[in-house]
DNA sequence: AGCCAGGAAGTCC
DNA sequence: GGACTTCATGGC
């Protein structure tokens, strides 16, 4: 390890396991290995104690940013009101939660297999994706030149034709900085408009992928704890601007009944 | 055997 | 606009 810093609001355990990145390797001991944005780090926590393989200079270039070390994430908890009895608890029990700033293709492709699926076996889809890619996160092109029965091959289903569908598109690249430069409200809007892209997954996209706060997935696990806890509507409105991470502690809240490692 | 999983598309009306 | 149904796959 070539440098230690000092972590609040930050737990890496926290974060592997609600369902936001899906290719950390788990080493024990608090440790896990990181691939992203085309480097790899290890980083081991104990406390608030963060320890990790790179140099202070590749920590400022890179995983700074990745981490999303310099968002205030104790300003977003403390607009949950302690009347709120279920976000309290829910803040309190994700308290280490981030919203990673991960790289946008890797998001797109994570999350169209993310549909009607569930985390360990995203997990497993991605990593079979990645070793037939020769060991990296295979590229727009890549997905584009393979057959829909090799992606089939890979236990990837029917979300194979959309994977390549996504390929094709976003192999323009100029298609990915363009929704780079759109806000919100735009850029789900033509999220939407890729085969395979619904409401949900240009959400979690546009969340985990273009780090716009304002999204708010609802997938089964959310649906269900607002029609359990908010029966007359959420509270939208308070959340402005960082609803994204309340729905992020609330789905990691949720996890925990599930027997989802 | 049936239901669920960070859903979306297609087909009715 | 909504409410079904179908789509692969694996774990419980």
């Amino acid at each position: 390890m070539s440098m230690t810093l000092c972590a609040a609001d930050f737990s890496l355990a926290q974060i592997h396991a609600s369902g936001q990145c899906f290719l950390w390797q788990p080493l024990g001991g608090g440790a896990y290995h990181i691939p992203a944005m085309g480097h790899t780090l290890t980083a081991e926590q104990h406390g608030d104690s963060l320890a990790l393989s790179c140099t202070e200079a590749e920590w400022e270039r890179v995983w700074r940013d990745y981490f999303d070390w310099d968002t205030d994430y104790a300003a977003i908890k403390a607009r949950v009101p302690k009347r709120d009895t279920y976000l309290t608890a829910a803040v309190q029990y994700g308290a280490g939660l981030r919203i990673l700033r991960q790289d946008l293709w890797e998001i797109i492709v994570s999350f169209l297999v993310s549909q009607n699926n569930n985390i360990p076996r995203i997990r497993k889809n991605l990593q079979a994706l990645c070793e037939s890619a020769g060991g990296v996160f295979p590229s727009a092109a890549f997905l584009a030149a393979q057959p829909e029965s090799a992606l089939r091959a890979l236990g990837l289903g029917y979300r194979a034709a959309y994977l390549r569908a996504a390929g094709e598109y976003f192999s323009e690249n100029a298609h990915l900085q363009a929704l780079r430069n759109l806000p919100y409200k735009q850029a789900h809007e033509r999220l939407c408009a890729r085969k395979g892209i619904g409401p949900k997954v240009a959400d979690c996209i546009c969340l985990f992928g273009l780090h716009h706060l304002d999204a708010f997935p609802l997938d089964t696990h959310i649906k269900q704890i607002l029609q359990t806890h908010y029966p007359s509507g959420f509270p939208y409105a308070r959340y402005a601007h960082c609803a994204g991470v309340i729905q992020q502690y609330m789905f990691y809240y949720d996890l925990k009944e599930g027997a989802q490692a």
